[in-house]
DNA sequence: AGCACGCCGACT
DNA sequence: GTCGGCGTGCTC
C-alpha cells in the first residue's frame, strides 16, 4: 500500500498556509515520522523547500497522478516531538498566524530560513540614472516600473515585501529592475555574540524553611499525574528560586526535563547563576544575542538530552525535551511573556497548552502576580501557593510616602520632598548606597493638579486625557474623545494645573546640583544604548564607584546591591496615569520591586515615596506590601469597567504615513467593522491616536475591539480580517490579541 | 512567496 | 508580427 504524508511547506503565506500530500517514497517510509523536517519538490520549478510532516494517510485527496515524491529527510536532522506540531496547529487556532509561521518560532531552523527570505532591495545606481529611467518608462507607459522607480528615488533601501506593497506592483517587476542592473537583492543576515557563561561555583541544596519545603512537597505530589497550574505567590526574598530549584531536583530524578522561563537574561544574571551552580552542565541557556546556529545548538542539545534543564527568555518555552515534566515561569507578570512579534504568543498561555499535552506541570511565580493569574487561581483553575516569610534574616522594609500637595503648600517647588532630601544627606554621609526612581518612559503626560491632585479623565473610559501640545488639546487615547485644555482646575480651580513631564536626566542634574559632592551613575534607556554599558553601569555601582543610581524601570529588576539602603522613588504618579487600563497594576509591582531594592542589606532599609495621589490603593497597597488589598481594589475596577481579565481585547494598530489618509480610512475601517460587529457580540473603541501618534513618519491610530468571549474575537479575525486588509491595502492593519501594550 | 502563462499595448 | 511589461493563477 502507498502511504502518503500530509506536509506544511515551509512558506509563510496566508494562501499556502494549508497540508499539501507527497507520497513517501518505500525506502523512506521508515525514517519519516510525524513532526520530520523533509525536502520537497515544489512548484513548477520543482523547487527544492523544507517541509514539516504532520501526518500520514493511505488515500490522499488530491489527484494521485500529481502527487510528488518526497525527495529524502532534511540535512539537519531536526525533526521534532509531534505534540509540538500540535502546539503550532493551536497557536494558529489562538493568535490567528500560520502555521507555519509558528512552527518556525518552534524549530529554530526555521528562523534562519525565515532570515534568508527576507529579501533586501538595494538601489545601486544613482538617483540621476533612476530619473532619466523614470521618464523613459513614463514615456512607454510603463506605469508598475515607473511607481517602483519613484519610491526607490525616496529611499534607496527597502525590504522586497515593502515596496511590492507599498507601490502595488508585483515580484516580477522587482525581478526586471533587478536584470536592468537597477537594483540588488539582498539577504541579509545579523550575526550576534554567543553567551559566555563564566566558571562557577558548584553549590548544594540550601535546607528550605516549612514555609518553602510545603509548597515544595504539595508541587512534589501531583508529579506525573494529571498536568496542573501552580501560582507561587511569594514576597521578594522568600527564597522562590531554592523552591524551584528543589522541584527541579526531584523532575530530574524521575527522567524527566524541565523549563525555567525568565523575563530577561540580562535582568536576571542571579537566577542563571544560580540555577548553573546547582544543576552544573545538565543547564543549557538560550538568549535572545545567541546566533541562529549556538541556539540550533542549544536546541539539539535539549532533544538529544544532553541536557535537561533549560533556561532562558519566552522563546524557551518550545525547548524539544522528550520527556518534558515541568515549566517554571518566574516573574510572571512579565511583559516580555508576550512576543511582540507575530505569532504573538503568551509564552504563560503556550506553557500551560504544552502541559496540557505532555502532562508536564506549571508553576508560576512572582511577588506580584498578573491580575489574569490571580484571579484564576482565586477561582480555582490554579492552584495557589504562598511564601510570605523572608528566607534570609534581613531587616524589615521601612517604606513611606510622601504627599507631595503638601510639599508644594510648605512652599517646596522642587523635585524632593524635605523627607528624601534629609534622607539623601544622611545615607551620603553613612556611605552608604541610594537609588532614586522615575519611570519616565514613552511619550504619555498627564494633566495633573498640583494642589489637590486631581487628574483630568475622560469619563467615558477612565483614562486620563494626554496632553498634546498641537491645538492645545486633551484627548482620550482609548476612545478619540477631545477636549480643550484647562487653565483652572476642575476640581478646586487652582491654576497650578499642568502636564506633567520630568525625566530622569532632570533629576540627574537636580541631584548634582543639590548634593554636589554625591558621585551619581544614570542607567535608563540613553545611557544604555552601547552594547555592555549596561553591565558596566551595574559594576561600578555595586563596586562602590557610585553613591547615587537613578534609572528608569531597568534598575527596580532583581538586582542584588547590598548596599543600598534608601530608594527613593520621584514620582509614582508617573506610571499610574499613563493611558493604559493596566496602568494601577504596572505602579504597583513596579512600586513593589523598587522598594524592594532597599531590602537586601543587613542594615535598616528605606523606600520614600513621593506622590500627588498619595491616597491611590496602588500606593497605599504598596505601601502596606499588600498584594491582596491591591488585588481585591483593582479586580472590581476591572469588573466594573469590564477589561481583562473579564473581557477579551483586539487591538487594530493601523498605520501611514499619509495621516489625512489614514483618519479618513480608520473611520471606513470602523464603519465597516461595525457592521458585523454586533452579529459576533463585539464592541468596538474608536479609533483615537495612539498613545505614540507618530513614529518614523508613519501616523499611527487604534481601533480596540472588546468581545466577553475569546472565541468570538477569533472569528471576526477569521472571517473578517483578511477581506478588510485587501481593501485597505493603503494603510498597514497590525493585530494584537489581547495586548500588554497600550498602542 | 515565486514561478510561468498569456493578454495586450507599443514599436520595428 | 514580435517584444516585453505586468496581472493572474497555481503550487500536492
Amino acid at each position: 500500500m502507498n502511504k502518503y504524508a500530509d506536509i506544511i511547506v515551509d512558506i509563510s503565506h496566508s494562501k499556502l498556509d494549508r497540508v499539501f500530500q507527497y507520497h513517501v517514497p518505500g525506502n523512506l517510509t521508515n525514517k519519516i515520522v510525524i513532526g520530520t523536517v523533509v525536502d520537497i519538490p515544489f512548484g513548477k520549478g520543482n523547487k527544492n523547500l523544507k517541509g514539516y510532516v504532520i501526518g500520514f494517510t493511505d488515500k490522499p485527496n488530491f489527484d494521485v497522478d500529481k502527487i510528488k515524491d518526497i525527495t529524502g529527510v532534511a540535512s539537519m536532522n531536526m525533526s521534532i516531538e509531534a505534540h509540538l506540531i500540535k502546539l503550532a496547529v493551536w497557536m494558529k487556532e489562538r493568535y490567528a498566524c500560520t502555521i507555519i509561521s509558528a512552527l518556525r518560532t518552534l524549530i529554530p531552523i526555521g528562523k534562519k530560513v525565515n532570515e534568508k527570505t527576507q529579501k533586501e532591495i538595494i538601489r545601486i545606481i544613482d538617483v540621476d540614472e533612476l530619473e532619466s529611467y523614470i521618464k523613459m518608462w513614463d514615456k512607454k507607459n510603463y506605469k508598475a516600473l515607473s511607481r517602483a522607480g519613484n519610491y526607490l528615488l525616496a529611499c534607496d533601501k527597502c525590504k522586497q515585501s515593502a515596496i511590492i506593497k507599498k507601490t502595488d506592483v508585483s515580484p516580477a517587476v522587482i525581478l526586471n529592475l533587478e536584470k536592468k542592473g537597477i537594483i540588488k537583492i539582498n539577504s541579509e543576515r545579523i550575526y550576534r555574540e554567543p553567551y559566555n557563561v563564566n566558571n562557577i561555583k558548584r553549590s548544594k541544596n540550601k535546607l528550605p524553611n516549612m514555609e518553602q519545603q510545603k509548597v515544595i512537597n504539595k508541587v512534589l505530589s501531583n508529579l506525573n499525574k494529571e498536568s496542573q497550574v501552580y501560582l507561587i505567590h511569594g514576597i521578594t526574598g522568600s527564597g522562590k528560586t531554592e523552591v524551584y530549584m528543589q522541584i527541579i531536583e526531584k523532575v530530574l530524578e524521575k527522567g524527566q526535563q524541565a523549563i525555567v522561563l525568565i523575563p530577561e537574561i540580562a535582568l536576571t544574571p542571579q537566577t542563571v547563576r544560580n540555577f548553573i551552580s546547582r544543576f552544573g552542565n545538565q543547564v543549557g541557556v538560550m538568549h535572545s544575542k545567541l546566533s541562529a546556529g549556538e541556539k540550533y545548538d542549544g536546541w539539539r542539545r535539549a532533544r538529544d538530552g544532553d541536557i535537561s534543564i533549560m533556561i532562558g527568555p519566552r522563546s524557551a518555552v518550545f525547548t524539544p525535551f522528550k520527556n518534558l515534566g515541568m515549566i517554571i515561569i518566574d516573574e510572571e507578570h512579565e511583559m516580555s511573556y508576550k512576543s511582540e512579534v507575530s505569532p504573538k504568543y503568551h509564552a504563560r498561555e503556550v506553557a500551560i497548552k504544552r502541559g496540557e499535552m505532555t502532562g508536564a506541570d506549571v508553576v508560576l511565580g512572582s511577588a506580584t502576580p498578573s491580575l489574569e493569574s490571580y484571579h484564576l487561581a482565586k477561582e480555582g483553575k490554579y492552584t495557589l501557593l504562598e511564601l510570605k516569610e523572608k528566607a534570609a534574616s534581613t531587616n524589615k522594609l521601612d517604606v513611606r510616602v510622601i504627599d507631595m500637595r503638601e510639599e508644594l503648600i510648605n512652599g517646596n517647588k522642587s523635585i524632593f520632598s524635605d523627607t528624601l532630601r534629609n534622607e539623601i544627606q544622611n545615607k551620603l554621609f553613612n556611605k552608604e548606597q541610594i537609588i532614586l526612581f522615575l519611570n519616565r518612559r514613552g511619550y504619555s503626560r498627564f494633566v495633573s493638579c498640583r494642589q489637590c491632585g486631581y487628574v483630568i479623565k475622560c469619563d467615558s473610559c477612565d483614562i486620563p486625557y494626554t496632553y498634546h501640545a498641537f491645538g492645545d488639546k486633551l484627548i482620550c487615547h482609548y476612545c478619540g474623545k477631545t477636549i480643550n485644555m484647562v487653565s483652572k482646575c476642575p476640581s478646586c480651580n487652582s491654576k497650578y494645573i499642568k502636564q506633567f513631564g520630568i525625566g530622569t536626566e532632570k533629576v540627574e542634574s537636580y541631584v548634582r546640583k543639590e548634593f554636589p559632592t554625591a558621585r551619581v551613575l544614570r542607567m535608563d534607556l540613553d545611557t544604555t544604548a552601547r552594547k555592555n554599558s549596561y553591565d558596566t553601569i551595574l559594576g561600578k555601582f555595586r563596586n562602590g564607584e557610585a553613591d547615587i543610581l537613578i534609572g528608569t524601570q531597568m534598575v527596580a529588576k532583581g538586582h542584588d546591591f547590598p548596599d543600598v539602603t534608601l530608594v527613593g522613588v520621584i514620582a509614582a504618579d508617573l506610571s499610574l496615569y499613563m493611558s493604559d487600563f493596566r496602568a494601577s497594576e504596572r505602579t504597583f509591582q513596579l512600586l513593589t520591586q523598587v522598594t524592594g531594592r532597599a531590602g537586601r542589606s543587613n542594615l535598616q532599609g528605606t523606600a520614600i515615596i513621593q506622590s500627588y495621589t498619595p491616597e491611590h490603593y496602588s500606593i497605599t497597597k504598596s505601601k502596606e506590601q499588600d498584594y491582596i488589598g491591591f488585588y481585591e481594589a483593582e479586580i472590581k475596577y476591572r469588573q466594573v469597567m469590564n477589561y481583562p481579565p473579564f473581557s477579551n481585547l483586539l487591538a487594530l494598530l493601523i498605520q501611514s504615513t499619509n495621516s489625512k489618509e489614514l483618519i479618513k480610512s480608520s473611520f471606513e475601517l470602523k464603519n465597516d467593522i461595525l457592521l458585523v460587529a454586533s452579529r459576533l457580540g463585539l464592541e468596538v473603541i474608536g479609533p483615537s491616536p495612539a498613545n505614540v501618534s507618530k513614529i518614523k513618519n508613519n501616523y499611527r491610530r487604534v481601533i480596540l475591539l472588546r468581545s466577553n468571549g475569546y472565541k468570538e474575537l477569533m472569528q471576526f479575525i477569521i472571517r473578517y480580517m483578511e477581506r478588510l486588509s485587501i481593501k485597505y491595502k493603503d494603510i498597514s492593519i497590525q493585530m494584537d490579541i489581547n495586548p500588554l501594550i497600550s498602542y
